[in-house]
DNA sequence: TTCCAATATGTTTGCGCAAACATATACTTC
DNA sequence: GAAGTATATGTTTGCGCAAACATATTGGAA
């Protein structure tokens, strides 16, 4: 005990056992093993993590929020990828139960009912990521994806476009994007607009696939055209794809996109996105899981960033 | 006992009390403690894996590569960010030990002093990943850096180039992009050659950053000139600038890089750079880990990709 | 000197699980 | 039906740590 104390720096030890033993065990190199002590404790310093995709900087973003206010606490994250499937995802947060964590995060709303019942259940702490159309299982913080989608159509229909196409990938499951798409079709059929054209791939996105499908999705020369596409990497492939044909922009095909990404920033134009407030969700989530919020939901607003391309 | 050799499908027990067993776990939502069960077998099946940053798609597809392998094990993948911070990766390498985790996964050769020991004394199966030029703590797969920036010095200087300049970012901490550098500007020097022109930044890499820097390096006019860069996200930004200036790729400005990072395929010219097999390196990582193979060294070779920039 | 508090160390206990070691019951084979 | 084997269940124990509860020892204040 006395040895448990000075590791601790809880109680009272003498100067001179203190020394003794900080020196004995910094010589055998003993490291606490936490399998014991947190069991005895009946408690842990893990947060489990569970995002769809590290190769999506959406998430990564997110997480850096999270870990930049979580790292100044003693808490511990660990991260696991579900690679937006929900029953691994149920798997994973079944495997992380079972180390007993402070505390769980997941990406969206959208969950396995079992996942749902699971951390019901064992009342864990958890918090919902990015999105906040849905009933939280817990706590969640996010942005509204159908506001951030009808912003932009009314955006396009301000401007005056008056042709639509929707550019998009891997749909069946990122549940976000696809509540984009569905609140923009419903704002333009609001309008008695509607997409006329949708290039979709099952591919997760990425530049080259945006540049693809966008070629695609011209090939036929419906210009002029408003483009509302699934993510910044699509449009940014697209702006790619326009500039390399001379097509002009935005008279001929005008380019809408979801995130603002900072890549955006290096493209040969300004392209029009809606910018998810990603830091702050993870900074907020973080806040969440150290009891200094307590509101069910968090709503952060996000902003539309308009571009040369609209 | 018989309520843990239903649960763990160990031992006899007969049908009827296996399915009262299974049926009351389900009621009352029973989740093993894996506290007191790691700690009663005295292992746990977690893999701790530190990677310097989530944002750099070098890391995530290792890590896919690893995670593919590994997820048809029991194991498990718990994965924290150093960025790029030795003391930062020391703590979460003890903070990983006191679990008693059945393997640690390390970015690079570069360690404190302090986790060498670590690993070593506590005899843990430790994989390094991505580097091969040093010595391994225990295992490592990867590729050598400094052959691969020789290779882009040899293919630029057969290729007619004579004037040289680097672009980089990060070099204080990215240990990897140092060798190259310092092996790319030894090639050129065998050879009588030198880097003439050098842009710098300690921001982390990026599209944008690459394109302010090479706007940076060439405002002087020092056509022609060949510049090596510290990566593709720095390149591409490189290549958006001159094509946005007009510049004559590879006449005035050849562009060198090093990864070979999917996104490239969607940019309008196609970058020289060299092909770091980072999936494979992951995959290899998670045979390591199984045990499958033996060899202290993996040395993958990666690929020279010559592309119209050069 | 006496007494009480502050300081310092020691002892017992339980956390939940599974290994190891019983013991009990059913099912063959001769 | 005896003997042996396969099947099924029960009991004890310890993993390493820290909470809870002793018990010393020291240092002042009265």
């Amino acid at each position: 005990m006395t040895v448990s104390r000075v590791l601790r720096d809880k109680g009272y030890v003498s100067k001179n056992v203190t020394e003794k033993v900080l020196k004995a065990a910094e010589e055998i190199g003993y490291v606490r093993n936490n399998l014991a002590g947190s069991f005895a404790e009946q408690s842990t310093n893990l947060i489990g993590v569970v995002i769809p995709s590290l190769s999506n900087s959406v998430f990564t973003e997110v997480l850096s929020g999270f870990e930049d206010v979580i790292h100044e606490s003693s808490l511990q994250i660990a991260i696991s990828v579900s690679h937006y499937d929900q029953q691994r995802e149920f798997n994973l947060v079944k495997d992380m139960l079972a180390w007993r964590p402070a505390g769980i995060v997941l990406t969206g709303m959208e969950h396995d009912e079992r996942t749902r019942n699971l951390l019901k259940q064992n009342n864990v702490n958890t918090i919902e990521l990015i999105d906040v159309d849905g009933q939280p299982i817990s706590k969640c913080v996010g942005l509204s994806h159908r506001s951030a989608a009808e912003a932009m159509a009314s955006h396009l229909i301000e401007n005056g476009h008056t042709r639509f196409g929707y550019v998009g990938s891997a749909l069946q499951v990122d549940e976000r994007a696809k509540k984009r798409k569905i609140a923009f079709e419903q704002k333009l059929a609001d309008n008695g607009l509607k997409i006329e054209r949708t290039a979709l791939s099952p591919e997760p996105s990425s530049m080259l696939l945006g540049r693809q499908l966008t070629a695609e999705i011209l090939q036929d020369n419906c210009q002029p055209i408003a483009l509302y596409y699934s993510n910044d990497d699509m449009a940014a492939g697209g702006l790619l794809h326009c500039t390399s044909q001379g097509i002009s922009i935005p008279k001929d095909v005008a380019i809408a996109s979801f995130n603002g990404l900072e890549f955006l920033d290096a493209m040969p134009m300004r392209i029009t996105t809606f910018k998810s407030p990603r830091y702050e969700i993870g900074q907020i989530a973080g806040r969440y899981m150290l009891g200094e919020i307590d509101d069910r939901i968090t709503q952060l607003s996000g902003e539309l960033l308009i571009g040369d391309t609209t």
